[in-house]
DNA sequence: TGGGTATGTCCAC
DNA sequence: TGGACCTACCCAT
């Protein structure tokens, strides 16, 4: 489940591959058959990713609002983007199976305990002669160009919106860096203002779009601050530095498609930390192993709702 | 086969 | 604060 970095990531894949002709919309699974029907055979002329939340605009401006939540993911097959279909077959002919593993650029936002797995499975026949493809679980809404596909999978949130809509579901949402760059001074007040503790206003989408539960323990790990401190508490040019490295690290998630949090590694360092999913992080997931930098075990506790983790010596 | 887990959010109490 | 909801996989039994 994504945070912010691959919802951008699905947003430009449906710019790349989506805009253009018009796209058959349908609901395999039936949970979405009348919002399909209101955008089926209307064109894509937008994408828009805020925080986790992305926005696909349709010709007769009507919008396609998902968020994917704890366990959604799209799915893309087709002639889609890079290479991988030769050129004696495009149209979709021999599409490209697309494996939901979090390395692939084609499917984007499966758990990550699921996604090597599920591209082992199906790279087992990575071409289909059948075209469009079977749907592949529940799919709650398909959309269908004559190249590419796109399924979705358990969204929280799966609905039409008017501009209106979007319009007043994005203004109840804090700055999201690749949104707004200048967003920083917003940030900051979102923080200062509060007596909440700065590891709980970092998962709060009001005060910042996009963060989740391994990016807020990554971002205080790097800044070494207490999650529990206060946001009043906080210094200017310290929640001046939190809101540039969150910009950084999404910036780099969006461009590796990974949560690459520890980016000062090189070499064989790196390459282990992209390859293994459980050996990625300063903080995050590690309870009660050595912290990387001085050795004290990992806390753990939960915090608005989710496990929170922190160096209690490092973090001060 | 069934319980546990997961990068999220909302609502009732 | 706890539960509900969305889906699929992992692992112990």
């Amino acid at each position: 489940m994504p945070e912010g970095h691959s919802v951008h990531r699905i947003a430009r894949q449906f710019a790349r591959s989506f805009t253009g002709p018009p796209v058959a919309v349908s609901s395999p699974q039936g949970r979405f058959t009348a919002g399909a029907a209101r955008l089926d055979g209307h064109a894509i002329v937008q994408s828009r990713a805020v925080g986790k939340q992305m926005f696909l605009e349709f010709d007769h401006h009507l919008w396609l609002r998902v968020h994917l939540g704890m366990y959604g993911a799209w799915d893309f097959a087709g002639d889609i983007a890079v290479d991988p279909v030769s050129p004696g077959e495009r149209g979709g002919r021999a599409a490209k199976v697309v494996g939901a593993n979090e390395d692939s650029p084609w499917s984007i936002g499966a758990p990550r305990r699921t996604r090597l797995r599920m591209a082992e499975s199906e790279q087992l026949q990575p071409e289909i002669n059948v075209w469009p493809p079977e749907p592949i679980g529940q799919v709650r809404v398909r959309l269908l160009t004559p190249v590419a596909v796109a399924d979705l999978r358990g969204p929280t949130v799966c609905e039409v919106q008017t501009i209106e809509e979007v319009d007043a579901t994005i203004a109840r949402l804090g700055p999201d860096p690749l949104v707004d760059p200048d967003g920083e001074g917003r940030f900051v007040e979102n923080v200062r203002r509060r007596n909440v503790a700065i590891g709980q206003l970092l998962m709060d989408q009001e005060v910042v779009a996009g963060i989740g539960n391994v990016y807020r323990a990554e971002l205080l790990f790097r800044a070494r601050l207490d999650p529990y401190t206060p946001g009043k508490d906080l210094p200017t040019d310290v929640a001046r530095a939190l809101w540039r490295d969150w910009a950084y690290l999404l910036k780099l998630g969006v461009e590796t498609g990974q949560m690459l949090t520890m980016d000062g590694l090189e070499g064989e360092d790196l390459e282990r930390a992209k390859a293994s999913r459980d050996d990625r992080h300063w903080v995050y997931h590690r309870t009660g192993e050595p912290c990387r930098v001085c050795g004290t075990p990992i806390a753990m506790a939960v915090m608005a709702g989710r496990n929170l983790y922190w160096c209690p010596k490092d973090q001060v």
